[in-house]
DNA sequence: GGTTGACCTTCTAGTAACTGGAAGGTTTAC
DNA sequence: GTAAACCTTCCAGTTACTAGAAGGTCAACC
């Protein structure tokens, strides 16, 4: 199959295929004789892995490594372990980190009149956060 | 003052400082004969403001709207408030987004042995997820 | 006067993970 | 024959900085 089959059937764009091979995170596949890349279902099974990994928040570093355990019959599941329990990890940070954001701008924006006046809470507190929300 | 006092007094780096000057996010200052740039205690309140809208969320084009409404006069507190509701929105979906994310992973490392032998359901899983999951 | 260290300046390039688009070749269908 | 829909490579742009190079300036100390 060629390289929008491939897009199709792995839920990645074929640009995005072509540029995970120049990077060296796939293998570079077959050509047929015109220079078109030419895909099997094996190729395409580690294309949906990367596409699944990517989802659940993994950068293409850790998909490398992923994708190393996944073709290595010799390897340990500790290490697949290890890197999903700390991407958890990390993912609880960003969220927390997200939530108090969110905070914040929920209460500036209950004090905010939201008219069309110029006196505002939410300007207020950018221009001069007090200590206390920090 | 100079840039490295700005930088101290606003939470943000000479390199960030002269870079949103650099974009025109804040108006070029004063230099001293040798070229040094010179802050006044209002470019450094510019400057904070710029500072806590990057803290909470917004990006640097909305973090010029926002300086825009705070600068003018006749503005009106709906704008600021709308901007403050869409983030709030735009956060929530994405921390929606990553629970989703960490909920995958979480059931994967928990039918996953983590240990020294090559069966793992983590890599199971991203080589062909169940459609149930996504 | 010389030197050291800590400033300051500009400019370039790199980061992450693509995406858009240009320029050009191929294939398929009508 | 030609138009649509593929394919190729390569370059530039995205976000919000950050690192580093190359060089000027300033204050203190000996």
């Amino acid at each position: 199959m060629n390289i929008s089959e491939a897009a199709r059937r792995s839920g990645l764009s074929s640009k995005t295929i072509r540029y995970y091979e120049d990077i060296g995170l796939t293998a570079p596949v077959d050509r047929t004789e015109n220079g078109y890349r030419v895909y099997e279902d094996g190729a395409v099974e580690e294309l949906k892995f990367l596409s699944r990994a990517r989802d659940v928040g993994f950068d293409l570093s850790e998909c490398r490594q992923l994708l190393g355990l996944h073709r290595e019959s010799g390897r340990q599941s500790r290490h697949a372990r290890a890197l999903v329990l700390e991407k958890t990890e990390q993912l609880q940070q960003r969220i927390d980190s997200l939530l108090a954001m969110q905070q914040v701008l929920r209460d500036m924006a209950s004090r905010c009149n939201g008219d069309e006046g110029p006196d505002c809470a939410i300007l207020n507190d950018l221009a001069s956060a007090d200590e206390s929300s920090l």
